[in-house]
DNA sequence: GAAATCTGTTTCCGGTGGACACGAATTAGA
DNA sequence: TCTAATTCGTGTCCACCGGAAACAGATTTC
């Protein structure tokens, strides 16, 4: 039995064996367990050992289901992430739910931002919501470049944010601390960024950067598309 | 002695001490490599031993400079961005330079991604960086608020672009034929992601998602700008 | 029944970050 | 000048990591 692979783990075109005996586990128990574990302790803290622990069973055992870490977290992803929203009549509400859709997803489990960077194997759900997001954009006159590059931009920022956000698991302020005694210290040296920091806490500012970036990237795809005048604005 | 924090480090305020015998190493010399090792091998291929091992020296030595691993890769990150450029009159070329700056430095050491994740101690690059990019912006009207919500903005749509973007040592194209043969398997379940990508490969589109998000960023700030009323459009 | 095959386990390996104790080197204070 | 304090780099040790390989028991096909 060759080892499967990615690809074939996650487009799930892989039959039952006929010999031996049944297996006692399955790779969604081990998948949902692992995002269970990923969840509450974090990536850092998911190991074979652990999982297979949390399963009551040997960590060698995993190894008979995926063939290795990163295939199972390649799973993990794609199970985590989600099926897309259904579509919005409008581009700029299709993509203002979608943002607002994929980045309460990334929140529910931070750890997928780990998992999407750089080349790797694209599953049904990821692509699912790029076809979503794509189809969101029908009828705006954007070439198929442009609205990649698009999409590019806005999970970029939806993704960023969710990566600066601390979980409020930890002491989320122990570095707020650290920065305010930074500035203190040496603030001089920053005026502007003192200013703004100092204007910031002023007024009580709960971090809306989510939809100011949205607003702004959608503003701006707006001047395109209008400049394209092949689409009625929003 | 007690150990020095990643502040003190970053910061600078440390003295020699009196008695024992002279270091033979540096904290320069030190991060020094661990940057260049980085940039040979990636960040997972910088372990405390290999590090020794190209200093000539044994791995516990190092934790004479330097706490743990933590602290080195903050120190790292500071000195791989190095300092900002200088200011650009015009709120507009100056985000533009700044942003493609960034870019640039983030590019030669892709691994400070991995390290600009959550809450994190700021060195003095670092705050450099973001006072330039809030020193453009005087003059614009915008709120301290909104003006770090733009910088978080354009410092994320960089830094996911450095994210996708694969280092081209390693065959980067193996995941580009994986998706393609994907998509000529299931692609018919996403009619729009397959005429995205046809009409993409049949421009010779070379990837410059870096400007259209720049340009789109920076069209929607003009947007909120010209609507405050206080500033010369660009 | 016998042979083939799949299961989960055991054992083992190189590598990781780091704690700790040690001898050698250096310098401050008497 | 001599001694005590302190710092240096090293050697040893540990828990943990991802994973290879061999193995015994269960199950199915012939």
């Amino acid at each position: 039995m060759p080892a499967p692979t990615a690809l074939e783990l996650l487009w799930g075109t892989q039959q039952r064996a006929r010999r031996g005996p049944k297996p006692a586990l399955s790779l969604d128990r081990i998948v949902g367990e692992a995002i269970a574990l990923a969840d509450a302790e974090g990536l850092a803290n998911l190991s074979m050992q652990r999982l297979a622990e949390r399963l009551g069973f040997t960590k060698m055992s995993l190894y008979r289901y995926v063939p290795g870490k990163a295939e199972l977290t390649a799973l993990m992803l794609d199970a985590a992430i989600g099926t897309p929203p259904p579509p919005t009549p409008g581009w700029r509400a299709g993509l203002q739910i979608w943002a607002n859709t994929i980045f309460a997803r990334y929140s529910a489990h931070p750890w997928t931002i780990d998992l999407t960077t750089g080349q790797r194997p694209v599953g049904p759900n990821e692509l699912g919501w790029m076809e979503t997001a794509l189809t969101a954009l029908d009828g705006t006159g954007l070439t198929g470049s442009e609205r990649l590059d698009t999409i590019v931009l806005l999970n970029g920022h939806v993704r960023s944010l969710v990566e600066q956000l601390a979980p409020p698991n930890t002491s989320d302020d122990v570095y707020a601390t650290q920065l305010a005694e930074t500035m203190s210290a040496v603030g001089h040296l920053y005026p502007a960024a003192t200013a703004a920091f100092a204007e910031e806490s002023a007024n009580g500012h709960p971090g809306n950067a989510l939809q100011f970036g949205i607003d702004r990237i959608l503003d701006g795809l707006a001047v395109l598309i209008d400049r394209r005048g092949l689409a009625s604005p929003a």
